[in-house]
RNA sequence: GCCCUCAUCGUCUAGCGGCCCAGGACGCCGCCCUUUCAAGGCGGUAGCACGGGUUCGAAUCCCGUUGGGGGCACCA
């Protein structure tokens, strides 16, 4: 593959400003090929995909692949398709003269966009056309794209190349430039194309952090670019699944906001088994793959290495579909898989260092490698998004992306989120659960921004933004190729602002779930015939600047419902020390005599009460503190005796006074 | 072992050859405010991994080293 420009959202110059680690690349010689018949800038040391030997390697099965495709439809498309293949050079090229052009006139962020971009070098990736690329087709044709009728993509070259092209704009490229951008990311988007991006968890445990900014990722791209977000459950794996956890990532998407019926799906992959058997079955009839009974054992022994990889056995030796034989897809054995990626530029691997790898298990099962291609073919799906783990697989995956047939979607590999080692998050050892930061009192707000601000950063040195500057001002090309780590410290105080930020009685709402208890969060210690929504509400501003989760909510106003202060030993010991006795009577006997119980006359009673002893109001509310509300800190205490009331407020003083000498 | 990949304060980041003896945020420390604890205000701490290049000039470009991460299944 390597000619994103076809796709939508890179093809129109959307100001993708090329990743930075691409960036680097794109200026240098690394040769990209410019398609032919480019009338492109005739740069030094270009070599043109055609002219490439790398790209013919072992490419006569692309071509079955290819016709295999468009066969169905009849040779004109097909032809048609063969025609239009390698455009995009001009585009490139044309892209790196207004960047020259920009660049003399002062700062360009258009060295950045050049990567990624324009051509690739070479690559075994292209169905059907060695050194050349068809155009991408429009992922509306999705529907038409099945496997067997792929070839009805090519009914929409037409339009698809009727499209007027757009130069890209070397000035939108800039980073803080957006508003322009985005509209132009709004609009540009025209035409039969449309961008399909997918998000597709396997159900087997609870959904992870991690998986929520993928999705959100892919959420604002596909919004960004006017397309359409999939949902795809993987579900394949039936040992590992469970359809409560398929209920726990669509509960778990409409909390971080990607609620359902606003998306595609979801979709099951298992629904799909057909297509992936099919596809499997196309395979091993094109010679692209073929049967091998080797065991994992057999090929140790012959190679000496678990990690030398699959020695190629069986490749000759014509073994047909039979029990005990899994399918293989015969890799290329020279030139090499470039993957055009939007964060990470263009890896590129050596089709002779990539195994013949499995695609069919030997009873005749798709592997995931393959079910996952084949679910993105036939979904359409133009762009993909998803976690760095999948790079490695990413060259495999192009390449029976080709040999079905259809050009490859443009990869997008985000770096994945990791533990205070810096190790990858993982469900066993760290806390991942999006549920668990729920039922602790996270705001889902507070949530998506965190997950967003993990690799990437707002402009104007801002973090906590409206959820709407993200989606405006999110660029998945500016996310930051190296891993982030998961700062739970830094989640908190980013929730503490958010409560904060709540009007009040949005906060009070806020908080039900830990006053009652739910399904997932436990019960208060209180009955429920002891709360007191008024009093909740009165206390509730008092709280809202003390708690940085909702569940802490809890014990700052237990007191209130409970018959009697759940007394802290620790707070206790602290606060009762010599003459708390002495002080409590007198702060009884002195609050007893108000004829006002508020929060004002406690204070001065209270005052004057630690004036007579010597003791400034700081420490004299110390043992009344902790005597009311069983806490050494808390809300602040001359309000929460107001709300108390008088009755139990005095009762609560005089029995903690019973306990003191 | 092999392949891929990454590299600015402890952490998340800004930075796109001069505006940077590097800015913001979290954390941490101190001060102020104060009825405890918070919140709030003010201040501080701490970083361009290293070595070579290129350039008048490099955190920014190139090469290498080192270090980190990911992946190497008939799991997904």
């Amino acid at each position: 593959m390597g000619e994103p420009p076809e796709v939508p959202g890179l093809r129109l110059g959307l100001g993708h400003p090329l990743p930075r680690a691409a960036r680097q690349r794109a200026r240098h010689p690394v040769p990209a090929v410019l398609p032919q018949g480019q009338g492109a800038l005739p740069e030094p040391g270009r070599r043109v995909a055609g002219a490439d030997p790398a790209v013919h390697g072992r490419h006569d099965g692309d071509r079955g692949g290819l016709r295999k495709a468009v066969g169905p439809l009849g040779s004109p498309q097909g032809l048609r398709h063969l025609v239009r293949r390698d455009h995009g050079g001009g585009r490139a090229a044309a892209r790196r003269l207004a960047h020259l052009e920009h660049r003399s006139r002062g700062r360009s962020p258009a060295r950045r966009r050049l990567r990624g971009v324009p051509g690739r070098r070479r690559g075994t990736d292209h169905p059907g056309a060695p050194g050349g690329d068809r155009p991408r087709q429009g992922p509306r044709c999705h529907q038409h794209r099945q496997l067997g009728s792929a070839g009805t993509r090519a009914g929409h070259v037409g339009a698809d190349r009727g499209v007027p092209r757009r130069l890209p704009d070397p000035v939108r490229g800039h980073r803080r430039s957006h508003p322009a951008r985005l509209r132009a990311g709004g609009t540009d988007t025209l035409g039969p194309v449309t961008v399909r991006v997918r998000f597709a968890p396997s159900p087997t445990g609870m959904f992870h952090v991690g998986g929520a900014r993928s999705a959100l990722q892919n959420w604002i791209y596909a919004k960004q670019h006017a397309g359409v977000f999939v949902l795809r459950i993987e579900d394949t794996d039936a040992a590992r699944n469970r359809p409560e956890w398929t209920e726990g990532i669509l509960t778990a998407l409409d909390w971080i906001g990607i609620e359902r019926g606003t998306y595609e799906g979801p979709h099951f992959q298992s629904a799909n088994a057909g297509e992936h058997r099919a596809a499997a079955m196309r395979l091993a009839a094109d010679g692209r793959a073929y049967y091998c009974d080797c065991a994992r054992e057999d090929v140790q022994a012959r190679t000496g290495s678990q990690y030398q990889g699959y020695d190629g056995f069986c490749r000759d030796r014509g073994l047909t579909e039979g029990p005990g034989r899994a399918l293989r897809f015969r890799t290329p054995d020279a030139g090499e898989t470039v993957v055009v990626d939007l964060i990470r530029g263009e890896p590129t691997f050596e089709n002779k260092l990539i195994e013949d790898f499995v695609i069919a298990r030997s009873d005749g099962s798709p592997v995931f490698l393959l079910a996952n291609v084949v679910d993105d073919l036939t979904m359409g799906i133009t762009h993909v998004i998803r976690a760095e783990e999948h790079l490695p697989n990413t060259p495999k995956q192009q390449m029976l992306w080709a040999a079905l047939g259809v050009k490859p979607p443009v990869w997008a590999h985000v770096p994945v989120v990791v533990n205070e080692k810096r190790q990858k998050l993982s469900k066993r050892r760290d806390k991942v659960a999006l549920e668990a930061y729920r039922d602790e009192g996270y705001l889902a707000d507070t949530m998506r921004n965190y997950l967003m601000l993990l690799g990437w950063a707002p402009s104007g040195d801002r973090e906590i933004v409206p959820w709407s500057v993200i989606e405006s001002e999110f660029r998945l090309e500016e996310v930051n190729p190296s891993p982030a780590f998961f700062d739970e410290k830094k989640l908190r105080a980013f929730n503490g602002e958010y409560i904060r930020a709540l009007p009040v009685d949005d906060f009070v709402a806020a908080c039900q779930p830990w006053l009652t208890g739910t399904a997932t969060i436990p019960p208060p210690p209180w009955e429920p015939a002891g709360f007191d929504a008024e009093a909740f509400a009165a206390v509730a501003p008092l709280a809202q600047t003390r708690i940085a989760v909702l569940s802490e909510i809890v014990p700052n106003v237990d007191f209130l419902f409970l018959p009697a202060p759940a007394i802290d030993e620790a707070s206790w010991v602290k606060a009762m020390k010599d003459g708390a006795g002495e002080l409590l009577d007198a702060a009884a006997d002195a609050f007893e005599a108000l004829p006002s119980w508020d929060a004002v006359s406690l204070k001065e009673a209270l005052e004057a009460v630690g004036l007579s002893r010597g003791l400034k109001l700081g420490k004299a509310q110390a043992p009344v503190r902790v005597a009311v509300t069983g806490r050494s800190v808390g809300l602040p205490l001359f309000e929460s005796l107001e709300v108390l009331g008088r009755d139990r407020a005095l009762a609560r003083i005089r029995a903690a006074r019973v306990r003191l000498p």
